[in-house]
RNA sequence: GCCGAUGUGAUGGAAUUGGUAGACGUAGUGGACUCAAAAUCCACCGGUAGCGAUACCAUGCCGGUUCGAGUCCGGCCAUCGGCACCA
């Protein structure tokens, strides 16, 4: 009898369908366990085995959990908004919705195919109006709460097809559809003041359980510095040039300035600015660089000094001259910064080329060769000489800036608030209307949802326009306010809206009265455990914390965070080591894999490939070890013995294995229990009980074969059996091998009772005639002895 | 450039707190079974030298701490993720 999972497979899956196995229970008396992976963009390439990867994690901790006695909620569903998806329908001609819909079905079968224990009761589809009524209703509740605005930024915009374009589609400054050359443009676009909760985000990673590397990026993300806002005067009018810095200790040493090249303090005094046609030009030249670009070019500084516009160092009086360079940006701090070239190095760069002088005032490098960022003692800084901590200095030079009127400590973050709108239809309508009288005025809470309104063509509209503005009959409306004639913002939502609060949804998600109800969300809330790749950790992750927050300060969710735990997988590479992508050929369609293997195979695989949090590329022969392993597990039901109770043959090695799988699932460690079955290969049978222990641990990652096992030699349903107990006692062996060692090299062995104690263990090595060979003429210096490990005698 | 991670045999990777480096799998080699092949089972499997016991070398590179370093510290190199309009 071999296992045949092309009847076995789709018969369990349709049973867990019929029976509802895996659907959180309602008003359950079970402690509950809500496990929440990161829901797919249904694209038209269907899922590949990174998916796989990336939801096999969790789907062996909630079915361990089930075993366990947890009342478990893991959900799926879609983020189907989405450029993707829109630009197929550009291509095609075919309706986004439809689109959607049919990568939702492929999805659906292939996630099935798979037999994950999603609660298919739960699903939910962002781009469903009964999903994005919300969406518009959070948006909403923060714009009443102040923390929505408008405001200019720089989009990428190209100029020859008349589009917003995203970072990704405008790469090395060109058009990624005409190939022509990209703008930075000046738009008036939507934003969320997130900045305001960027204490909050901060101060909540001490309250949650992340890997250290993810809480560590979330924490450089929001970017919190303190330092001081220092005013400098400027010679010719008077005006006040305000600037950040992380150093006031250093104002001495301060020797130009350089402001953003959008400083609007050049557009308000450029009448008395001799050069401005330069500043112009070096300004244009600098709008065809993205921000990002601008600070990846280091080598080599360019700017243009101001003529007209001289500051006077508040400290010392001196006058200095200004700049303006693109290593300056106007979206961080003032846009304007005091340059202590001696002490920081792109000023140091900067000062250089510009032949600017260079004045020393922390003691401890050598500033004719390059800036000095150590510590040490404070020179040729007025009352600051002599200090040699950097802490005293700043808290001094504070003291001084306070006493004098021009300067204040403050508080910088790197975070910027969050452009929140798309100039493009497949996404959220932004349900504001724009009136002549009232302004911006907000659709009322019952008249949503504001829908997509059905289009001829999804070709973004002409001048940077999303395709909305073309409708007239969606844009001209009436104010909701005074009922003048006013017209709709035409602007959708970015993909990010979404997915920053679906998590929310899958506690009531056919509630139609509210985004969930309070009883739902209290008994689930927080996400016990949430698991997703790396790339979203700061991005994904700091928004959707932010709209938690949000929700939970105006009493809406009933806790201040929203994921109590979260881990992250690593890629699953093309068999070519390179990233899985369409261009190149490599991706790996599940489908294909369950058509040869079937889903345990799969399943076992991307667990047991490797470090489940690295990438690992794929492996059409890894995947035969995991065949062979599953068909050695299915060939021991012959050599079954009667007996519940553990054999001593086998006790230690099924006690150890199952402590160690029961950990290690917990550490997401799960290519460790393929051991136990050589050993049992070893003992040539294996007894009922022991085979149901195994089959109970093997169970969630390979479910269809164990339970076929399970059900049809015991006569039960193994996923509504316990997980398997250990003995802490029976896991360790009564005889253990110690390692000899002299001076630190493996020397000898000893086969030793467990628990024997250092001196007992020293004599004994010393007994060993290998050790008095090599000690032989030689004094033992220094013994070391570690119980049930090893004795390392130092010899001289 | 900035932030975060990774680097171990032919190969994917183990080594859970600083304590036997290479578990387990794949590939390979030899053998059993077979008319033969596949499948399965058994054995071997980091490098150099040696008949052998064994010795030396070996966890990207250089250095340090330690009785002992893949693991800790400092400095390099390479690769990957993120850098705010890809999701």
């Amino acid at each position: 009898m071999t296992y045949d999972f092309k009847t076995i497979e789709p018969k369990w899956q349709k049973y867990w369908d019929e029976h509802k196995t895996f659907c959180a229970e309602q008003n359950s008396k079970k402690p509950k366990f809500y496990a929440l992976i990161e829901f797919p963009y249904p694209s038209g390439a269907g899922m590949h085995v990174g998916h796989i990867k990336a939801f096999s994690g969790l789907e062996v901790v909630s079915r361990k959990r089930r075993m366990e006695g947890y009342n478990v909620l893991f959900p799926i569903g879609f983020d189907a908004y989405g450029l993707p998806t829109e630009n197929t329908a550009i291509k095609t001609g075919v309706h986004p919705r439809t689109v959607t819909d049919n990568n939702i079905k492929k999805f659906t079968q292939q996630l099935k195919r798979v037999g994950f224990s999603f609660d298919w009761d739960r699903v939910i589809d962002t781009t469903d109006e009964g999903y994005y009524k919300w969406t518009q209703w959070i948006f909403l509740k923060m714009f009443e709460h102040g923390l929505v605005f408008r405001d200019k930024t720089l989009v990428n915009y190209c100029p020859s097809c008349k589009v917003v374009l995203s970072n990704e589609d405008s790469q090395g400054g060109k058009c990624d559809i005409c190939h022509s050359d990209v703008v930075q443009r000046t738009k008036e676009v939507w934003y969320l003041r997130i900045t305001e909760y960027a204490d909050k985000l901060l101060q909540g990673l001490k309250d949650v359980d992340y890997l250290p590397n993810i809480k560590l990026q979330q924490e450089n993300w929001i970017g919190k510095s303190t330092g001081a806002f220092v005013n400098f005067t400027i010679k010719e009018n008077g005006e006040k040039l305000r600037i950040y810095t992380t150093r006031p200790d250093t104002l001495y040493g301060v020797t130009f300035m350089v402001i953003a090249p959008e400083h609007p303090i050049i557009d308000k005094y450029r009448d008395s600015i001799a050069n401005i046609a330069d500043l112009d030009a070096y300004k244009a030249e600098c709008g065809k660089k993205s921000e990002f670009e601008r600070t990846q070019l280091v080598k080599d500084k360019t700017g243009v000094r101001i003529q007209g516009l001289t500051a006077i160092n508040p400290l010392t009086g001196k006058e200095m001259p200004v700049y303006i360079s693109d290593y300056v940006m106007m979206g961080y701090g003032t846009g304007a910064i005091m340059a202590v070239p001696a002490h920081d190095t792109r000023d140091y760069e900067f000062a250089k080329k510009f032949g600017i002088d260079i004045i020393e005032v922390i003691k401890g490098g050598d500033i004719s060769v390059a800036a000095y960022t150590g510590d040490g003692e404070m020179v040729n800084s007025g009352e600051l000489n002599g200090i040699s901590n950097k802490k005293d200095a700043i808290a001094k030079a504070l003291e001084i800036l306070k006493a004098k009127g021009c300067g204040e400590a403050g508080v910088q973050y790197k975070m910027k608030d969050w452009a929140f709108n798309r100039q493009r239809y497949w996404g959220e309508p932004i349900p504001i209307v724009h009136c002549p009288k009232c302004g911006m005025v907000a659709v009322p809470y019952e008249e949503l949802p504001l829908r997509l309104p059905p289009v001829e063509n999804y070709e973004p509209g002409s001048d940077g326009e999303s395709p909305l503005a073309k409708i007239d009959s969606f844009v001209r409306c009436k104010c909701p306010k005074c009922g003048a004639d006013a017209r709709r913002e035409t602007d959708t939502m970015p993909q990010w809206a979404g997915s920053s609060w679906y998590f929310l949804r899958y506690c009531d998600p056919k509630n139609d009265k509210a985004f969930a109800s309070k009883e739902a969300l209290k008994y689930w809330m927080p996400v016990d455990w949430y698991n997703g790749g790396m790339e979203h950790v700061t991005r994904h992750m700091i928004y959707s914390r932010f709209w938690h927050k949000f929700l939970y300060d105006i009493g809406e969710v009933p806790t201040p965070e929203p994921y109590a735990k979260r881990t992250a997988q690593g890629l699953v590479l093309g068999p070519d080591g390179d990233k899985m992508s369409k261009s190149k050929g490599n991706v790996v369609d599940p489908n294909d894999v369950v058509d040869v293997y079937g889903a345990d195979v799969l399943r076992v695989y991307v667990l047991f490939m490797g470090d489940y949090e690295q990438a690992a590329p794929w492996s059409e022969t890894g995947i035969k070890g995991c065949k062979r392993f599953l068909d050695r597990v299915w060939a021991l039901s012959d050599k079954l013995v009667p007996g519940e109770e553990f054999r001593p043959e086998l006790e230690v090695a099924l006690h150890k294995t199952i402590k160690k799988v029961t950990g290690d699932i917990e550490a997401m460690k799960f290519n460790t229990m393929m051991a136990l079955v050589n050993t049992i290969y070893e003992v040539g049978s294996i007894n009922h009980g022991e085979y149901k222990a195994f089959l109970s641990i093997l169970n969630p990652f390979a479910p269809h074969m164990t339970e076929e096992l399970y059900s049809s030699l015991f006569g039960k349903i193994l996923n509504e059996q316990p997980w398997p107990s250990y003995d802490e006692a029976k896991t360790v062996d009564n005889e253990i091998t110690v390692v000899i060692q002299i001076n630190g090299k493996l020397k000898d062995k000893r086969l030793v009772p467990a628990g024997l104690g250092k001196d007992e263990l020293i004599a004994l090595a010393m007994e060993s005639d290998r050790v008095k060979a090599l000690t032989e003429g030689k004094t033992v210096v220094k013994s070391i002895a570690v119980p049930d490990k090893l004795i390392n005698l130092v010899v001289k």
